[in-house]
DNA sequence: TCGCTTTGACCTGGT
DNA sequence: AACCAGGTCAAAGCG
């Protein structure tokens, strides 16, 4: 797959998608706000990744170079009922049309999450490292206090379940999403020797990513420069004003309705309808 | 004490 | 109805 491909939102390729996409990873969930399901598909040495729905949410560069293999998906999702009942009260599958927002196919040794990508493939040699062993060593590296658990993908996940499925072919971890009003599940399946193959996002997040402790305390350094640890280079920085996208055009959005509506008052009475 | 992971058991849907 | 696979629960253990 060529990696300059433009990012296309909706590009169906669900000959590609066959190739990713597994038959059991059939996933509904319902929330009250948008919802989304995507999927990260590694390559077999633990590339890095990026999701089609955090981009989409959080905004991330352009260049990331991700290929969203399809995001219109429902026609190859079997909408088989899915789960209803649990006992926590909390279960959201149910039967609904199913928002795939997309899948992403990322090849490695993309530059700009070669970072993340390398922490990500440190843990993938070692899954059973504890999430506070990783943070220990990650300072090790940097100073930079880097809370990972499961994946770092700047959301905190609590893991609640493991399964072997496949005929014991991998191994498929199950993460909750520790913000107390977020429902986001996601899904890590990981061959036996540890190396990540597979992330699946159901939902998308309605809380923004969990700050870094040092970003917290007063440093200036941004989010992406915690991740990185280390000073960013023009991507990187282009990444930074791109994560204000979203407030920027919601913004930009908001102020011309209010101006189209300010007209549409001023010159109505003019017009001779 | 708290938050997390681990892991066996349980539940549900599909065949 | 039985079996199987996938998803979740919840107790136990750990740091």
């Amino acid at each position: 797959m060529d990696i300059s491909e433009e990012v296309v939102p909706d590009l169906v390729a669900s000959d590609i998608l066959e190739q990713n996409q597994k038959p059991d990873s059939t996933f509904q969930e319902a929330k009250s706000f948008e919802e989304g399901i995507s999927r990260i598909v590694r390559s077999g040495n633990g590339a890095s990744d990026i999701t089609i729905s955090d981009r989409l949410q959080q905004n991330h560069n352009p260049d990331s170079q991700v290929h969203e293999l399809e995001s219109n998906q429902e026609k190859d999702i079997s909408m088989a009922s899915l789960k209803n009942g649990n006992s926590d009260g909390h279960s959201m599958l149910h039967e609904e049309s199913l928002n795939r927002e997309g899948t992403a196919d990322v090849i490695p040794g993309d530059g700009i999450s070669e970072e993340v990508a390398s922490d990500e493939l440190k843990q993938s040699k070692s899954p059973e490292l504890r999430a506070h062993d990783i943070q220990v060593s990650q300072e090790g590296i940097s100073s930079t206090v880097r809370p990972e658990k499961a994946l770092e993908d700047g959301y905190n996940w609590r893991k609640y379940g493991q399964k072997n499925v496949r005929g014991n072919e991998f191994i498929r971890s199950y993460y909750k999403c520790t913000h107390h009003t977020c429902l986001v599940k996601k899904q890590v399946e990981r061959s036996h020797d540890g190396q990540i193959l597979d992330t699946l996002y159901l939902g998308t997040h309605d809380h923004p990513k969990a700050q870094p402790i040092s970003v917290a305390a007063g440093s200036s350094s941004s989010i992406q420069e915690e991740k990185m640890g280390e000073p960013l280079s023009g991507v990187a920085e282009s990444m930074i004003e791109l994560e204000f996208f979203p407030l920027f055009f919601s913004s930009m959005f908001v102020s011309s309705f209010c101006f189209l509506n300010c007209w549409i008052s001023k010159v109505e009475p003019l017009i001779t309808w």
